[in-house]
DNA sequence: AGAGGCAAAATAATCGATATTTTGTGAGGG
DNA sequence: CCCTCACAAAATATCGATTATTTTGCCTCT
């Protein structure tokens, strides 16, 4: 299952709000700090007030939105400090997590990051390149033997894109990580 | 309507329901694994079922429960593994907190540590000794200027008690703690 | 007897409406 | 002129009931 992608129509109500609150936060159409009215999505999303809530829990999970305790929901604020945490400890986590899955290499697993990169590299411009650059990044850890970890990386490099989004237009990196695959 | 409840025991119907059955699964009165069913938890903390819903959907964040689309919630299930995996990481984690901690010491900081030292100490054997156990694991890991990384651990702490809990007795151990807090 | 499939029961998800809490505003008093 | 309190409006949280989905049990067919 994929968290970005915001085409699949199928599923509950609320997976459905939960896929679309989500784009709509990662991206930025929902600003950050910015209130959200469990009316005015209701609308929105033409959807019943319970799925929404539900969703907004989902999100609050992902650190994308915060709850008030009986005021409601809003989306995650930023911060200069914010960004510099989640890019220091995101580096840190996946350089733990990467040196773990070098240890535990298998076959698989070195195909499966070869793929990963293919594929990303094809995909260089793409819409859904976000998408297959995070799958590369955590190809890259996915054979340390910590699901935890593994979640905690996959987490933060969501954050990650949101500030990416929120600085303008998100095309101007992916060099650096080559290297790393060579390391494998 | 309301005199000032500083007891702890109000607050939203929600909040309520999340403390309770956190409680229950902490300590192991709700197996892992175990399902959840909505009109059995209504039924036996006398609430709606909106309220637990949501408490469900809260404790999906620290990973005490899983929740399975359209099938309902279930207590997070346990494993060796799992538990290794905890122990390992809350480990790291901390390790790298307390190091960020020290490095930005200041007054108030070890002020604080003492004091959560010695509140810890003086609850020895007490019902709310873990709780103060883990206020002083967190207080020496405060100054680190990282609130996603202290929320990790945070989590993970909790995680831990579960599976003390869920062993039998938990009291033995706070010996390798004092080291760490004289290295401060 | 076993596999497959329909029907009934159980359970989760969702809706519409009500109750509670928070927020905004303005009159009255200091 | 500003502060405080009370009331009104808005928004959230919760409830009760309905709808959709999954699970279970039974029956038939091979």
């Amino acid at each position: 299952m994929n968290a970005l992608d915001i085409s699949g129509s199928d599923g509950s109500a609320t997976q459905q709000a939960y896929r679309r609150l989500r784009h709509l936060i990662v991206t930025g159409d929902l600003k950050p700090g910015e209130k959200l009215k469990i009316e005015v999505l209701r609308k929105r999303l033409d959807t019943g007030a319970s799925p929404i809530r539900e969703a907004l829990s989902l999100l609050t999970s992902d650190k994308l939105v915060d709850r008030l305790d009986q005021r409601g929901f809003r989306t995650a604020e930023v911060s200069a400090e914010n960004f510099q945490e989640i890019l220091l400890l995101r580096r840190t986590l996946e350089d733990l997590a990467l040196r773990e899955s070098i240890a535990n290499a298998t076959q698989d697993w070195e195909e499966n990051v070869v793929l990963a990169h293919h594929r990303m590299v094809k995909a260089k411009g793409g819409d859904d390149f976000e998408e297959l650059h995070k799958g590369f990044h955590m190809a890259l850890i996915a054979n340390a033997p910590s699901p935890i970890l593994l979640q905690f990386c996959s987490q933060l490099y969501d954050l990650n894109i949101r500030y990416r989004y929120l600085a303008g237009s998100g095309l101007n990196y992916q060099l650096r990580d080559v290297d790393e695959e060579h390391a494998s």
